[in-house]
DNA sequence: CTTTATAGTTAGCAAAAGCTAACTTATAGC
DNA sequence: GCTATAAGTTAGCTTTTGCTAACTATAAAG
């Protein structure tokens, strides 16, 4: 799972949460990407088995995809409030979050939650 | 500047530290990449007036070649440091350090830079 | 000085991931 | 039910950045 396709599976997991179908032009809306990007996207996901798509065009994230998708996502969640601790701007910290949150190993996720938990105001 | 032209130059940066000549082969070696990608990328980067290549083939970085180099490789040692404050073992806190180093903004990086000085072991 | 080995380049392939233009399909308004 | 808008797809372009194969150029050894 390379990066891109870790931001679209992200995406859909957030746009999953208010409840409504999650369809290519929100996807796309969201995201700032044209609607073939986002038509092929999903169409490698699928394929990959991260998402399925029912005949009325709306997308739901299989477990795989929403283990993945929660994984990241955490991460991001995560390593804005470890910035956020040491007094990085809010905005900022979530910016520098989103790239980074791809490169995060599961070791490294574990000392921070550790030390946020203990330290974190 | 991307990823992977920040990772041309710090190597160069690194390899320059030991006083000898940089040649395309010693990147090629530590970098893991073939001739042809290095040959290439020393042409963007020499393009770009990140580095300069003599006669002899040395590849030298300009100012603004060692200014990006060091800008990313402190961020390398630092974000290296702070994980290894969090307990991350040394090797996979400069793994992570190594993929990360790429997208931490200035401010994000004056903060640890802080957080270190202050509780840094 | 010629032969060999090392270093570097050129040409061209591949995959990933963005784009536009143009087409199709589906929904909705009248 | 037909037409207009919205959503999705197809085709094909572009850039980046890796690769191999094959060539050239340089340097070392005899």
């Amino acid at each position: 799972m390379k990066e891109s396709g870790e931001m679209y599976l992200e995406t859909i997991y957030i746009l999953s949460q208010n409840g409504k179908t999650v369809r290519g032009i929100d996807i796309s809306e969201k995201m700032g990407y044209s609607k073939p990007s986002v038509s092929r996207a999903v169409g490698i996901l699928k394929k990959s088995g991260f998402i399925e798509v029912d005949k009325d065009g709306g997308v739901r994230l299989t477990e795989s995809g929403k283990a993945t998708a929660e994984r990241i996502y955490e991460r991001h969640l995560l390593f804005t409030k470890l910035l956020i601790n040491l007094g990085v701007d809010e905005k900022i910290a979530s910016e520098d979050a989103c790239r980074v949150e791809h490169y995060i190993s599961d070791e490294t996720f574990e000392a921070i939650k550790a030390h946020v938990k203990k330290y974190g105001k």
